[in-house]
DNA sequence: AAATCGTATGCAAGACTGTTCATATGTTGA
DNA sequence: TCAACATATGAACAGTCTTGCATACGATTT
């Protein structure tokens, strides 16, 4: 709650900060918990390998949950498992047709994230370019 | 290995895919392990609120552990054990003066994965723009 | 030199998270 | 309707991770 409050009667414990004035700034600027919280759940969901590798999967176009766990090498028990966490937070949609549902990116912003997140790595853009999206032609076809 | 083999003598135990050849080209251009790898570890790192705050933080500029923690409200012991995880993934970088330690965002590409993961979670750009970035002016000071 | 300050680190505890196994739900075909 | 199929869900275990406490280290001041 309090800090560096504004009650000069008695005496602070601890003024413990070097530059007051930036931390005060700094402070006054930090978005809302909720956000920060909002903001921290969508990039843990890329922070897993096998979301990520779902996530990569979908860049190519919407996928069945038996299909993912083929391409990911993973149980389709588990793949269900982070499509349901990656559809909670808006990641992802689910379009069913009969008893197979399909999946696919929620929106651009998935994909730009995947796109950076990898250009800071330092792998020069592996990725394909959206189906039919804005996206330069600046990649090359991987060399195995 | 293999999947949906081509040895039509011994019957495939699982052709457990719906579209093989979705599956097929999905797998040929999946990433390598260890760019999956590297790249969920990025994002994992921004996956936590304490390392969320602690960057946010550092849009403004370079700060030391101690303002740092006083920002974020949270034990110095704690920032320097995040500090310590970014540090180790070049997300920031540290310069000493003396007994001090000052951190700053190691690149840009954090500043933009901060700014999209906020845009996709829905709140419009709360952020500062970087201390003499590009970026352009269009952030407003926030109404508590 | 001694004391103090800012920071870093080891260890342990608690919380959290991902995967598996088993089972449930709803859909299609016989 | 019954069986098979695609997916979803629940509980539980295992592994990971973050934080606090105690302490160590280097730099600075007295």
């Amino acid at each position: 709650m309090n800090a560096h409050g504004s009650t000069p009667t008695e005496r602070m414990p601890l003024p413990r900060t070097v530059d007051a004035q930036h931390v005060a700034s700094a402070r006054a600027s930090m978005p809302a918990d909720s956000d920060v919280t909002d903001l921290a759940d969508v990039f843990g969901l890329l922070g897993e390998p096998s979301r990520v590798r779902i996530l990569i999967a979908l860049l190519d176009g919407r996928m069945c949950v038996r299909d993912l766990a083929a391409t990911v090498q993973l149980s389709e028990s588990a793949v269900s498992h982070a499509l349901r966490l990656l559809r909670a937070h808006r990641v992802v949609e689910v379009h069913r047709s009969g008893r197979i549902a399909y999946y696919e990116l929620a929106d651009a912003h998935v994909r730009v994230l995947l796109e950076l997140g990898l250009e800071h790595v330092g792998h020069t853009m592996l990725l394909h370019p959206a189906p039919g999206a804005s996206t330069p032609p600046a990649c090359a076809p991987r060399t195995p």
